[in-house]
DNA sequence: CCATTGCGTATAGATTATGTATAGATATTC
DNA sequence: GAATATCTATACATAATCTATACGCAATGG
């Protein structure tokens, strides 16, 4: 339904963190995967099955077996979120996502604050958790900065829509639960940013594809991440940049951050302000995040990659307990 | 019984805590354990088994015999709220909410979220919310901020147990569920303040005093707030100022604070920058509100407070009042 | 003191579950 | 066209589970 990606086997492992082999092993032996075929036969993996495999991934990691998760059900695992919680509404009046988002925004600019959340209890209850985030949070918050911006609206209203999603949103984190055997990144903003909601969706993304997030919010100085860092010892570090003044002034603190690290500690940088490309930081063994896909999409690859490169460098971290 | 889980015997001895072995036992002796089979005659539990587990496993905790547990049957064991013991054990309490602030700055240092969730959770189970945002919450969150004032903690320790405690607060406010119908406050904190967590938690004994609260957040600067009002007509605005220049910034501007919203609205001025007593504010109308007791008392007079004024304004509110 | 009973644990051998590897054929990419 | 990726099918090794039986220990009763 929701589900424009068409990966090939190879990056559906790598991005799932799971090996090829597995992958058509458990499509022979069990229902909840069936991707479908391009026109040589070559298995095609949805977003949606990325999505399932994520939830795989982390009941695998508190120690079910692949037969009991199975035996969950496709429909389970593609929504692990919803599926504890109400059984009970019979969806009276599924709202279209668009509408959901106008509604949104009206209520917003007239600080209804209860309306706000119906809505968005509404929405939760026809959609998954990623399709909240991806196609409602997200773009709900960009028009009601844009109108700010243009004058159109208070920034009452920023700030009511702001507290509520973010509280939404590290409210699907703590349901995304994160071990602390996972590998583990911070996420931060620099300091003068105004708006922290853009890397928490991130963070939410990247931890619903396996990584445990330090989320330590807005206006956090580039001193004390490395500090931060110290003290967590984390495979990777994400920093948002949205105001191209804050990413001119940290550029050189920027430069310097790598060296200052632990060296096994991935730099990612990303937001609005970042640039599609930058020689000088990316010498200095920063990655940048290019904004031309997804959130989740890049939250995936980025997880992924936090993923091989912890695997890489530790054994210090048992992959699964059985204890 | 929403949960449609089919544990292996592994999986199910790991989550109730009891062996394998022991669990084969058990239902070759008894009977209060009949799991069903998988297609290769696995034992597969559902979600009520482990549910019985754990009342089985409480039981022998209080030195009960397995035998006699058995013979109190199945049903009585799934559903242990129906069994006439429920001792309601008086632990001591003080100490134990002593320890956990301990222990949550400690987590908070070495910032290691999970331990900080964990530790709120087993207060709460133990706590009302009222007393875990009174006693811990509050206290804590002063530690840490007289930690890093002190040069003895990072900022990034401050902002992530803030983060969390933000989160908890308006997961407790959420809880306490406000209608449109109650009298409205709207709350906020000016431009340049760090904090937020104090106004919020006074919203939040405020909204549990039946005061439905618009929480806007930080940094909303004053005619923002003024503009707030006029779209929500709330019945009183609450400021908080904790910063000594925030408020000599703002002082003015608190002063013609109420001429400029309608008449109805109650301002109250809180927080440790604002003095006990400020002739020329009160004068304005404005109401400040001492800080010589514990949040939950003042809100709870606030709250009365705004709740007679409401009524006597009430015409425009349809909720109460039947002509 | 000994026999009995209740109950947790251990062992042996068979079966099932699950991750991985191999071989040969096709498809894709550069 | 060569290198790489995928496909199917089969095989294999280990881990987990099954059944059945036996063992040890504590409490109980004669």
């Amino acid at each position: 339904m929701t589900s424009p990606g068409a990966y090939k086997i190879g990056t559906a492992s790598r991005l799932a963190g799971i090996s090829p082999g597995l992958l058509r092993a458990w499509e022979r032996r069990f229902d909840f995967l069936r991707p479908g075929r391009g026109p040589g036969g070559h298995r095609l993996y949805t977003a949606d099955d990325l999505r399932v495999l994520d939830e795989v991934r982390r009941l695998r990691g508190e120690g079910r077996s692949i037969g009991e998760i199975a035996a969950l059900g496709r429909e389970h695992l593609a929504d692990p979120a919803r599926s504890g919680s109400s059984p009970d509404e019979p969806t009276e009046r599924a709202p279209v996502l668009e509408s959901a988002c106008v509604e949104l925004v009206e209520a917003a600019l007239s600080l209804r604050a209860e309306s706000i959340n119906r809505i968005l209890d509404g929405v939760a209850a026809t959609y998954s958790s990623d399709v909240v985030v991806e196609r409602v949070i997200a773009p709900v918050s960009r028009s009601i900065g844009e109108l700010w911006e243009a004058g159109l609206s208070s920034i009452a209203s920023e700030h009511l829509i702001s507290s509520i999603f973010r509280h939404r949103v590290l409210r699907l984190m703590d349901a995304a639960g994160a071990s602390d055997e996972l590998p583990t990144a911070v996420a931060a903003c620099l300091p003068g940013e105004e708006h922290d909601l853009g890397i928490l969706m991130t963070s939410y993304f990247v931890t619903r594809a396996g990584i445990r997030v330090l989320y330590l919010g807005p206006n956090l100085p580039l001193d004390a991440c490395v500090e931060a860092c110290g003290v967590v010892k984390p495979d990777a570090l994400l920093i948002s940049v949205t105001i191209p003044g804050v990413f001119r002034t940290n550029r050189a603190g920027l430069g310097g951050l790598v060296g200052e690290l632990s060296g096994s500690v991935r730099v990612y940088l990303g937001g609005r302000a970042v640039p599609a490309s930058d020689p000088v930081l990316e010498e200095c063994g920063l990655y940048l995040i290019p904004a031309n896909r997804s959130p989740s999409e890049i939250a995936r690859q980025v997880a992924a990659e936090i993923r091989s490169h912890a695997q890489g460098r530790g054994a210090d971290r048992p992959a699964r307990t059985p204890a």
